[in-house]
DNA sequence: ACCCTACATATCGACACCCTATATATAAGA
DNA sequence: TCTTATATATAGGGTGTCGATATGTAGGGT
């Protein structure tokens, strides 16, 4: 089985990277509506800082996961975010990946105490 | 609500850190062990390098997660680490936790195509 | 006209963490 | 004796997040 080790720090941040391929899946958008979606759709949950999302993009670029486009909005400059062919099938694949560590995570820790509220 | 944003370093942090404390439930035992119980319990998923693993022990019995008793075996020496009061808390609270998180990660993200093969 | 906020992107330095490598020391087996 | 396994510890390097700072446009308040 080709089974690759758990790797913390690569975990981490494909967390970061599925949230924003994950939003780019209904419509291509810039950088900061995708901070404002991300945490919006997630209700606070999940959060990025400006010096922590772009990076991030510029990662996936070079990655070929997404693509951008400048764009002119006025006098306003955007950089228009698409997902790449590469960049859905990496989504599906790292999530199911996602899925299965997590899955086998909480076969290590405890049940939740069933408690009532 | 008292929803505390999440934060990935420490999510991963503390994975690791719930790793150790979930296997010292059963019994207690020395950190070598520890992580070759880790890797055994997770068929080889979840695997910690010396350079990693010491600094996690240092760092939980600094916090009083655990409490960590120096033994000799023969000449041999050994420190035996146990799971402290607070450290079980820690274990039960956090794996909530962290279940919770997933559970609203999950939810973002694509669900599984049911299907070819 | 001026200021402040919101929009929009970008980068740098500080900090934290994991990982590799190295160090020390005992015990068992070749 | 040499190597491997047991057992712990730390320093150095690499990488990523985060806060701060920078640049520039647009709009509302005074």
């Amino acid at each position: 089985m080709g089974e690759k080790e758990f790797d913390v720090q690569g975990f981490a941040r494909g967390i970061h990277e599925l949230l924003v391929l994950s939003t780019l899946q209904a419509e291509k958008k810039h950088g900061y509506q995708i901070g404002i979606d991300v945490e919006a759709e997630s209700d606070g949950l999940f959060c990025f800082r400006h010096g922590t999302l772009y990076p991030i993009l510029h990662r996936l670029e070079g990655d070929g996961l997404v693509r951008g486009a400048w764009s002119r909005d006025g006098g306003r400059r955007k950089k228009i975010y698409a997902l790449t062919a590469a960049g859905r099938r990496h989504l599906t694949g790292e999530t199911g990946r996602v899925q299965e560590i997590v899955t086998r995570l909480m076969r290590l820790l405890p049940p939740p105490t069933e408690a009532p509220a």
